[in-house]
DNA sequence: ATCAAAGTGAAAGAATATTGCATGCCTGTA
DNA sequence: TACAGGCATGCAATATTCTTTCACTTTGAT
């Protein structure tokens, strides 16, 4: 089925990752098809998994979660139970924005949204360093945020 | 002008989060108000920049991004200049999805999307050393993505 | 040349969004 | 307590937009 993209699915896909309440109409007039193949081909992306969901992007400062940390993990040891059941403590943690297994210094990396630092500082008292099989913890305090989650180029 | 969101905002913000293609008469439903009043609502929450923008997610791997890095960058001076001249360029590159200055044993943080390791070896040959200012990068490759960019709790 | 897949415009019907309006609810004031 | 102003709400009418169907055309591979 993935019968590779075309040009026009493209279009499609970076303006509806550009503004996902785009109308059909609109979408239809600016990649020059009908409103019926725009139509078939946007319910195609949707149904073929390249458009994984639409989300609405919060700000973050304005619902009180205007701090974000870096913070890199070392286990205490290296089995697959032991990565496992820190991954599942993390994916139940609602403020880790993004957990990454990585290669190098660190076993672990967590981007965290929090209020401030004082809560932060909360939180990584009583659920970070609780975590199941954490060593060590290298936390980053963001002081910029020159770019966050800029929209993927393909 | 702030007055505070109440219950029903919340609510129609964490729906729109979860899925920004959600109609405005079926949002009204599950938050129990009128059609009217649930679309005044949800213009007031655009309109003073609680919600930013609403974006469709693109399957990373099926537009050839399926590889994650990330990197800790080490500038040569601390100066605004430098600062400036790096932050500029990092916005004009289109792979970096984040871009933080941190405090900590790293100046900034990168959060990188390319098609493969040999793509990233390109481009950090070529473009991230290359970047104004940069004396030492240190790469993280993801093996495992256990949560990418989850949504915002509040 | 021929077939099949995909596209196109037009049109109708369904579903949504949007707006006007009267009502009800607080709040502050007399 | 009574009352006026400012708002938010629901209902209902209106305006838009979406979605599908149909008959016909284009495109591309064999």
């Amino acid at each position: 089925m993935p019968v590779e993209l075309d040009k026009t699915d493209y279009k499609i896909l970076r303006l509806l990752q550009q503004d996902g309440r785009t109308g059909n109409a609109e979408i239809a007039k600016r990649v020059n098809v009908s409103a019926a193949t725009c139509h078939r081909r946007t319910q195609r992306l949707f149904e073929d998994g390249y458009i994984q969901n639409v989300r609405a992007q919060i700000a973050p400062d304005k619902v009180d979660r205007g701090a974000l940390v870096m913070v890199g993990v070392v286990l205490d040891r290296s089995t697959p139970e032991s990565f496992g059941a820190f991954e599942a403590a993390c994916r139940a943690l609602p403020f880790i924005l993004d957990c990454h297994l990585v290669a190098g210094d660190f076993d672990y990396f967590l981007k965290i949204r929090v209020r401030d630092m004082a809560d932060f500082n909360h939180l990584h008292g009583d659920q970070l360093i609780a975590l199941p099989g954490v060593r060590q913890t290298r936390t980053f305090f963001v002081m910029k945020e020159v770019v966050d989650n800029a929209p993927l180029a393909f």
